[in-house]
DNA sequence: ATCATTTATTTCACCAGTGGAATATGCACC
DNA sequence: GGTGCATATTCCACTGGTGAAATAAATGAT
């Protein structure tokens, strides 16, 4: 069942909702759209990923260390920006180092920090396994003109913003 | 740390990676934008439902078969709809039976067929628990013109269409 | 009437991630 | 120099979901 047929029987579910709750804002269908596509983009990735024996949180953590000018951050800090337990990071970084794409060593200036840093390995790694994603890239915002593009990046910020707030006001108080 | 922070820092990221690889499309941003979004969207609903002792997925079920007309489905229905695993569906039947949120049957024109049918309870579970989710939600798209709205629709639309085009030359033929 | 197929269930082994608790180390402050 | 805090690792139990295989029951076709 493709991705367009999902979204059709999500729209009659909604419809059916709708007329036992008319109250429900239209704004529901356009969550549920977003999140059946955003899973749809996820395995698209996956599917990418997984000949390589890699998951995206891996993955992730290895384009993180690829991103810095000097290839290395730590556990503590990979957990913040992936927003992951710092148990799982531990388990990721032993991946990582066993597969050659990392180091992880103590810091010099703090030698309670452990810093993990790619490899030579891991940098030739991303540069040949990130381009085979950017035909699929392609295809995915095939027809979309710069306005477009625009258009969906404010949108979507703009949802960014809003949702942040929701997490201020985090605690669900009776 | 924030959904806004982390944005600034996703974006810091693809800034560090296009300095090494020049070519990755700017569309790139906006994929993890958007996966970003989806995911700090599921963890609000999670958090809806938690209290309610549901996971998504259960919830999903049951609110497809609130939508049905006669409150009916089958669990190869239901897994076609949610594309989750008939093993799975056989394990949420068991857990939303257990609830008294629905009734599991065999069907009398197909006895291999078993029918999941919602109870007065269950509707009444949904009727309740939908609406606390209207304001969080209004809340997400708060300060969304009308226009802003279509926009949005439109956008991802085409992006589920294109994506629905990947999955059928799905085969990853090398 | 038999046989292949469909539908659902059960069991099993697995993957990926969460969160708590205990431990080891090292820094920094006073 | 000892105490308190921060960082990382390890171990454990848990959640949710996957996919394979075996089983049971009912159907439909020949």
């Amino acid at each position: 069942m493709s991705l367009n047929d999902q979204i059709r029987m999500l729209d009659e579910g909604i419809a059916g909702v709708r007329k036992l709750i008319p109250e429900m804002p239209a704004d529901a269908a356009l969550c549920r759209v977003l999140l059946l596509i955003s899973e749809s983009m996820q395995a698209e990735f996956q599917r990418k990923l997984s000949p390589h024996k890699l998951n995206d949180s891996e993955f992730r953590t290895l384009i993180t260390l690829f991103s810095r000018p000097d290839g290395t951050s730590t556990p503590g800090e990979l957990c913040v920006f992936t927003s992951l337990g710092v148990t799982n990071m531990t388990r990721i970084a032993d991946a990582l180092v066993k597969r050659g794409l990392i180091t992880r060593g103590a810091s010099v200036e703090d030698r309670r920090r452990v810093v993990m840093q790619i490899t030579p390995a891991g940098k030739r790694f991303v540069q040949k396994m990130l381009p085979t994603m950017f035909p699929r890239l392609k295809i995915i915002f095939d027809g979309f003109t710069d306005t477009d593009r625009r258009n969906l990046n404010r949108l979507l910020r703009k949802l960014a913003n809003n949702l942040s707030q929701l997490e201020h006001e985090a605690g669900d108080r009776p």
